[in-house]
DNA sequence: CAAAGGCTATCGATCGATCGATCGAACGTC
DNA sequence: GACGTTCGATCGATCGATCGATAGCCTTTG
């Protein structure tokens, strides 16, 4: 068999679970959408909320791993931030029902439940922070309140997950050069692009996520 | 009395909307947060659907009318950006459940409620579309894709909605201008600031959002 | 007393979840 | 190689709880 019950169900939720959100979608749409009786549903997964638990936590996982193979070994703050724009923009736009579950429905878990996948977030953010600072320190980033700026650049470059089409005129690559261009320019960057090593996020991205890219 | 029932659903529908989401608020829980049992609700609302369309059309109107009113007499573009941005910021920092209701819920309405919802939204975003594409035309704003630096610049300062608190270290008028200009630098702004009216932007947030700016 | 505001009680529908039962492929055993 | 056994996968039926919404009766107020 190809593709597995299991998988058909993860994929249900995660595109149910973006456009209809976690408590609009209901037990029997998950099971008409995995092609399964809404009993079979739970040979597969524990309560509604262990799967969207699981499903951010894969998804989390994922973009966490991508971006520390990405900028592994890269020492320049700016190389570093443009990669890790391109990465995320890449993983926005390649799979945005995952990423709009994981950024929209967080606060609906239990805080048992909500506290690991917290815990990735913000080990994720942590590689963006770092990169702003250093840059910062190094003369080569302008901002008076870096936390405020990481906050700012991460919600322009999620947003990424709630318009983009691939059916539009923009390829991956513009997109991901444009919003690196935009992150650096808003940190008051002079020094040449310097840009970042698309070929090697689109290889990641298309590892991580499928041949999708 | 101070406050009216009337108002009290509208603000108890803001807050759960915004802070559990559409789906995840029941009738009941609207009824305890309004103090009213569930049965009198409808004596202020149609279907819970109507309260939440009606939430969205009064917010969107009140953000168009204040963007309108801020920017009227502009013809300077990037005075005219800083000034959108600016009052787009102040206005999500001040009311973030509103907001948050507008940005998160505008696909659960059925196609008939949603329409005139999209319509005002898009009537809005023009602004900045025209802004911005005057201010490229002009040569003081740079960037390859207008259309995309227009959702980009504008989800991240919706963003703001997401985190801003208002007990953090940043008061309104310095996250209003760090935003301003992030927008500036993103689009390569060379021309000095040409600082935003903040204080016209207060005024009209406080005039617009009640006094609590 | 009429209207407005509010309540209790209740409706049918749907919710998430579980039940016992069935099917067919794999597996050992003689 | 035929036969009982086991087991993963799946099902229809149904559970108690909760959903959004309504009917009808009090109470306050002008």
């Amino acid at each position: 068999m190809a593709v597995t019950s299991r998988e058909r169900v993860r994929a249900a939720a995660v595109k149910l679970f973006a456009s209809k959100g976690f408590h609009g979608t209901g037990i029997r749409d998950l099971a008409q959408e995995a092609e399964l009786s809404s009993a079979s549903l739970y040979h597969y997964m524990g309560t509604k909320e262990d799967l969207l638990a699981e499903i951010m936590h894969t998804a989390l996982n994922r973009l966490l791993d991508a971006a520390r193979e990405a900028t592994a070994g890269s020492a320049d703050p700016v190389h570093r931030l443009r990669t890790l724009v391109a990465l995320h923009v890449l993983a926005h736009a390649v799979g945005p029902a995952e990423t709009r579950v994981v950024d929209n429905e967080v606060d609906i878990l239990s805080p048992a439940a909500r506290e690991p996948v917290v815990a990735l977030r913000d080990a994720y953010e942590h590689l963006w922070a770092a990169a702003i600072e250093e840059g910062v320190a190094a003369g080569v980033f302008h901002t008076e309140h870096p936390a405020v700026t990481r906050l700012a650049l991460l919600e322009m470059c999620s947003g990424v997950a709630r318009w983009y089409s691939r059916r539009g005129p923009l390829a991956l690559d513009q997109l991901a050069e444009h919003y690196a261009d935009l992150v650096s320019r808003a940190l008051g960057c002079t020094s040449a692009p310097g840009v970042a090593d698309l070929r090697r996020c689109r290889e990641i991205v298309a590892k991580e996520w499928g041949m999708s890219v």
